[in-house]
DNA sequence: GTCTATAGTAAGATAGAC
DNA sequence: GTCTATCTTACTATAGAC
């Protein structure tokens, strides 16, 4: 978790400190192997080859299979949320005003960040995963869906919740079909659909 | 896998195979161990405990701790399926021809098995399931999907399989705020909800 | 911080009597 | 078909030298 690289893009990449460096091959390892064979089928052994390193070395640096899948998903998240987070923040810098448009410059973004890196968007949407997993992505998910919750101003009716459940959804299932492209030119088309149904779906038109 | 249980009503009970029966309350443990602690969490033991049974009796009729969470999840799809179905063929019955009427009827139908067998529903959803469940949940979900595309003479490219995703995504985003509600009256509120939702999105209505 | 060699661990699976 | 006692096996996880 530590991460005390040095920020500055001009600094000497040999004053980064060693552990940075460390941690930086074996989650790349960790990266393919997981990415290959899914949770599971990995073993440490297999991570522990293709990073040069050595058992004990990963055991002090993460404390375990479980926790190096888990400081892979973290690093995951984070360039997601940077990513719409900033695209949010532009849109706004240009006058946006509008919730569902800021929604969905957001999920551009998110649709974009998914298409760099489908394999780890692929492993951690359908393949396996260490156990409790699946309930912390499914937390992580409710955090999200009530931060869209206060952005649209929904109640915590149950349509009004499964409104905006639907809404994030739908961003989920954009991830998916673009895990599954073979093509980026495909990515673009789901992108400008999912901009087509969020706004047919607005929740501030109510019928 | 084998049921060869008598059919008519009024049969007698006692008539029924012992395996049949043995199936069934071993299922029923199965259900309440599982659904309580989760997959992992969750020993052959216990539900030998509660099935009165042994160990061996058990894998001599599923096999083991794994292909006995996938009976019970066999049984439970094969209920959705033939309720979805009947609730369709209903409407079809009823003189209802247009595609997204009759896939909200199903939709309800869904909906409304799920508030029965909540304790299922949340199990498959969201609690952890032996390895290679989620990847088989997946692949059973695409051939919904594309049945759901074909009722809908959808296209294969991108934007149409998304459209047709999210349709049934929604299904699933509804299933998942009805395993969460305390109080049967949240459910039709829900119900209504989707059927909304579903007709915002018509594929036939497009822009 | 790194590494090797070793141990632990537990529960899933099986054999074989009844 | 049922049951009990036993085993196995593949890891993960740790200890302890360097």
């Amino acid at each position: 978790m530590a991460r005390k690289v040095a920020r500055e893009p001009g600094s000497n990449a040999w004053q980064w400190s060693r552990t940075a460096e460390t941690r930086r091959v074996m989650l790349q390892a960790a990266r393919e192997v997981f990415t290959e064979r899914g949770f599971s089928e990995s073993s440490i052994a297999d991570v522990v080859q293709r990073a040069n390193s050595s058992v004990g070395s990963i055991y002090h640096h993460f404390g375990g299979k479980t926790e190096l899948f888990l400081a892979l998903w973290e690093d995951h998240q984070n360039s997601y949320e940077e990513h719409a987070t900033a695209a949010v923040a532009q849109a706004r810098a240009n006058g946006e005003e509008d919730p569902l448009e800021l929604f969905i410059a957001g999920a551009k973004a998110f649709c974009e960040d998914t298409w760099e890196r489908r394999d780890l968007q692929r492993l951690f949407l359908e393949g396996d995963a260490p156990p409790g997993f699946h309930v912390m992505r499914r937390a992580r998910a409710r955090g999200w869906v009530r931060q869209n919750a206060v952005l649209f101003g929904a109640s915590t009716e149950a349509a009004d919740r499964l409104q905006v459940s639907v809404l994030t959804a739908i961003i989920g299932e954009a991830a998916r079909e673009i895990t599954a492209c073979e093509d980026e030119s495909e990515v673009s088309a789901i992108t400008d659909a999912v901009a087509r149904m969020l706004r047919r779906l607005n929740p501030f038109q109510e019928e």
